[in-house]
RNA sequence: GCCCGGGUGGCGAAAUGGCAGACGCUUCUGACUUAAAAUCAGAUUUCCGAAAGGAAGUGCCGGUUCGAGUCCGGUCCCGGGCACCA
């Protein structure tokens, strides 16, 4: 049932559609159908209260167009769409408004639903899920329990940003230039209790399976840089105070050994107090004072000045029995590796630049193979000054010293990885509750004798005052934990979140079979399995939601389980996932890990999440910059839907360029497809409103325009799969530029090229397509098979053949397919363009390439 | 600094190693109109030329090739990520 309207208004006909939509549930997935599966998902917005920015249709038009294809080509298609919605930005307006973020959220998701309905996107809403609702964050909490069990979850001293005069942590989004962002005060690096998850444990499997993924290569590799796996030795260096033992390190390059001169350690260093003498005592205090005050990259830039402190301690070289000097620095993590390092000076770029600052002896060990190489030389080459190993090859001096120190029981070959375990907490109120109370020793007893009991094999303990505190987990059934109200939502000034001082919920009697808690202001329970614990005042970081929420999509109402076995077999993972790069790390690797332990549980069957992944690019300004508040650049979808529509909006935004390009938006460019959807318009309906003259159903098109159509439909099909919707655009536009010239059309082929339209411009699709009477049972143009092309039409016997002399192109003519050389070489001396470059010349070389070039080689 | 991208007309861009600039915008000219808008037709990389035509041209330097925007080496510039922004 199209409008009546008699323009193309779509103030009036985009609406129109969308309730149409609604009221049919057109998008509705079934979990139970005959049809092939197909899962296309974005990845979920943020609520933020500044609504919708223009990057996030760019992404939702592109899966809404495959969505809407693959329905077309006969697929059961889930589109789903929610809410990851906990996070800082609603936190900080609380704490500036006394807001609930809770309320704020709400608000802003209303919004953001408005907004994204306006867009006319194919969502089946009936899915749709906030990771802040207790019904979905239950099952993160669920998730979490898992790791627990599991051990892959622990409590550790970790440094975060803290601010001492505002007397909170700090994201380090919250800090700038060394200060933090409201106020400008100082800030530095503090040890919390943190907890981490065990995502090392995964680190190869996270890197072995990345080959069996369809993903942007650049993603992979980043991938690959972040989890940094590399090869090397662990060698322990006595220490010259025997009483201490001996110091552990890792190198890369064990090879290199003999050219040792110093070693480091990272100031963090356990060994650092013990190894210091008294009269660098001092120093030490006030370099490790100054160096809290870094982020790791700043004390990684190769760029900065390298800066130590001597802790007047020395170790013993296991190859030479040398005395090697023990250095302080902060470009030594205590992170990576073992917090220690050998320096080799001759062949490593910051050790020389150390080296060099504090005059610390530089020795060269490896040879380039000509002449006297610049230090610092990290290139190939074999050992020199290595007695025992001179003249091998580094590769092999690699292999041979390390085997010759494991034999002597100092040094083992060693892989270490860059990637860190994932700290997992946060000292915020708006995050899930971790699951979890602390209890004491003989109560975590008890509670480990208890018959299927879910504790981790070795318990996860803090110390705190000389006290042990175990932590206990919240059984299952008890969730989910609910998320409790608070006065204030400043973080309590101890470092602790705000739930902190929430004393009723804090300090409660715990049923450790139930999960039931009660006040600890109040009388004891009876029964034996009351004890009194302690709440976890941490709440997750915003990953946790995001790390599985395409798994509940597949059966957002579930209550047994995250989803059920048999929605998570028939959707199994999305088959294409769009988002933006700036996630290709951390989501998506938070998110492979999640998923590959809920792989090992038996919980999903397959053992990566994303199998195709695309990342579409960003939109700038006009001005060609990001777009911001402060530089008066954003572009609102709204104002454009008010202005030109939803269909012009989408349509822009694919023509724009390709998808993963970085482009700026151009005002005038919305004109020109809002021209083009105007021309379709025009080209269907007359000007009263009824369908154009033109259009019969006794009409033969031309040879030229059936060939066009189905140059169309592949071209469009094809670029579609390829998520090339730019070219597709463009080919329709040659197409419609054809049909404006021909006298008549059929109404068959104008409804064929309406179907390629639709996705990108459903409304106008629909209206159109009911103007021209549909076709019988379909009321709506997304029920009517894709279109398909025809190869015989496409067919030619005539190719265009170019001409070249010397690589230049000189001529072309339309030739027959399967021209022969000899007739090909004979065209071309009887082209009046050609001819002149070949008169007098003798013919060198003949390339020819039938059906495309003919090139002459002339002297 | 490290990791990952990207540099093509006035602008957004297009181009399985084979006609560089499709398509769209902008600007200009013309038609229609009393006029304007809309629409339609044409032009729109630079240089030489009245034209026909010719030459140069894909950040810069070099290489491979009959042929390079595309492949290789180097270099400059711009952007994204860097673990508590999402």
């Amino acid at each position: 049932m199209a409008t009546k309207c008699i323009d193309y208004n779509f103030q009036e006909i985009e609406p129109h559609w969308q309730s149409f939509w609604e009221q049919n549930r057109s998008f509705r997935a079934d979990n139970a159908s005959s049809k092939p599966k197909y899962y296309v998902l974005d990845m979920f917005p943020y609520p933020s209260g500044a609504g919708l920015h223009i990057g996030h249709p760019e992404g939702y038009t592109a899966t809404d167009i495959i969505a809407r294809y693959k329905r077309a080509k006969g697929f059961n298609v889930l589109h789903p769409i929610g809410w990851d919605a906990f996070g800082l930005p609603a936190e900080q307006h609380a704490v500036k408004t006394g807001t609930h973020p809770a309320t704020n959220t709400a608000a802003n998701i209303v919004n953001f639903k408005r907004q994204i309905k306006a867009l006319g996107f194919s969502y089946d809403w009936e899915r749709e899920l906030a990771t802040t609702d207790s019904q979905y964050y239950r099952w993160t909490q669920w998730i979490f329990l898992q790791l627990f069990a599991k051990g892959l979850a622990y409590v550790d001293e970790r440094p975060v940003w803290w601010c001492p005069e505002l007397r909170t942590v700090l994201a380090n989004e919250e800090v700038i230039d060394g200060k933090s962002e409201v106020g400008g005060f100082p800030v530095e690096r503090r040890n919390l209790r943190q907890w981490v998850l065990r995502i090392t444990a995964y680190a190869e499997r996270l890197l072995a399976d990345l080959k069996d993924v369809d993903w942007p290569d650049s993603t992979k590799r980043m991938q690959e840089a972040w989890i940094g796996r590399s090869e090397g030795a662990e060698i322990l260096f006595q220490l010259e105070n025997t009483a201490l033992g001996a110091l552990k390190i890792f190198t890369t390059r064990p090879d290199t050994l003999f050219g040792c001169t110093y070693m480091v350690l990272a100031p963090e260093h356990p060994l650092t107090d013990a190894l210091t003498t008294t009269e660098q005592k001092a120093d030490l205090a006030s370099y490790r004072k100054k160096s809290a005050g870094k982020s790791d990259l700043e004390r990684t830039d190769l760029a900065k000045d390298k800066s130590g402190v001597f802790s007047g301690a020395y170790a013993i070289n296991p190859v030479n029995g040398q005395r090697v000097p023990i250095w302080i620095a902060d470009y030594v993590l205590m992170g990576y590796g073992t917090g220690a390092i050998m320096a080799v000076p001759a062949h490593d770029e910051r050790d020389h630049e150390f080296a060099i600052k504090y005059a610390l002896p530089i020795v060269q060990v490896i040879a380039s193979g000509a002449g006297e190489p610049p230090l610092p030389y990290v290139g190939d080459g074999k050992l020199i000054n290595s007695p025992g190993y001179d003249g091998m090859a580094w590769p092999d001096a690699k292999k041979t010293i390390t085997a010759d120190l494991a034999a002597r029981g100092v040094g083992k070959p060693t892989v270490n990885y860059k990637l860190r375990d994932w700290l997992f907490s946060r000292q915020r109120y708006w995050g899930e509750p971790f699951p979890i109370v602390w209890v004491n020793a003989a109560d975590y007893a008890t509670a480990k004798r208890a018959p299927g009991n879910t504790l981790p094999e070795s318990p996860v303990t803090f110390i705190k005052d000389g006290v042990a505190h175990y932590a206990l987990p919240v059984p299952a059934s008890a969730l989910p934990l609910h998320l409790p109200d608070v006065q204030s939502y400043l973080p309590s000034g101890t470092g602790e979140s705000p739930l902190a001082n929430v004393t009723e919920w804090l300090e409660i009697w715990f049923n450790v079979a139930t999960g039931a808690a009660v006040p600890a202001t109040h009388v004891r329970p009876l029964g034996d399995q009351w004890v009194h614990a302690r709440r976890e005042t941490n709440t997750m970081p915003q990953w946790a939601g995001s790390c599985w929420y395409y798994l509940r999509f597949t059966d957002p109402a579930a209550d047994q389980a995250l989803a059920s076995p048999e929605a998570l077999r028939y959707w199994g993972v999305p088959d294409l996932y769009v988002g933006g790069a700036e996630h290709a790390v951390l989501h998506l690797l938070y998110a492979r890990f999640w998923h590959k332990v809920l792989f090992d549980l038996g919980v999903v069957p397959q053992s990566e999440p994303f199998t195709k992944l695309f990342h579409q690019g960003i939109i700038l300004g006009e001005d060609g910059e990001k777009m911001s508040k402060s530089r008066g650049n954003v572009v609102s979808p709204d104002t454009i839907i008010q202005s030109h529509g939803t269909d012009t909006l989408r349509l822009y935004l694919m023509f724009l360029g390709p998808l993963d390009a970085m482009k700026p938006w151009n005002p005038n460019g919305i004109e020109g497809v809002h021209r083009f959807l105007q021309k379709v318009w025009r080209e269907c309906v007359g000007r009263e409103g009824e369908v154009n003259a033109k259009i019969a159903d006794t009409v033969t098109d031309s040879t030229e325009l059936i060939k066009l159509l189905h140059e169309t439909i592949k071209k469009v099909g094809d670029d579609i799969e390829g998520l090339r919707f730019n070219t597709a655009i463009s080919q329709m536009m040659i197409f419609t530029n054809a049909l404006q010239k021909a006298p008549h059309v059929s109404r068959r082929t104008m409804q064929t090229f309406l179907q390629l339209l639709a996705p990108f411009a459903p409304h106008l699709g629909e209206e159109l397509w009911g103007r021209l009477g549909g076709a019988p049972g379909a009321a709506t143009i997304m029920n009517v098979p894709w279109p398909q092309f025809d190869a015989a039409t496409l067919h030619s016997s005539e190719v265009k053949l170019v001409f070249q002399v010397n690589g230049k192109h000189r001529g072309d003519q339309m030739v027959a397919v399967g021209l022969s050389e000899a007739d090909a070489l004979a065209t071309a001396h009887a082209h009046p363009r050609v001819a002149p470059h070949l008169e007098g010349k003798t013919i060198k070389r003949i390339v020819y390439v039938p059906g495309k070039i003919l090139n002459l080689v002339v002297e």
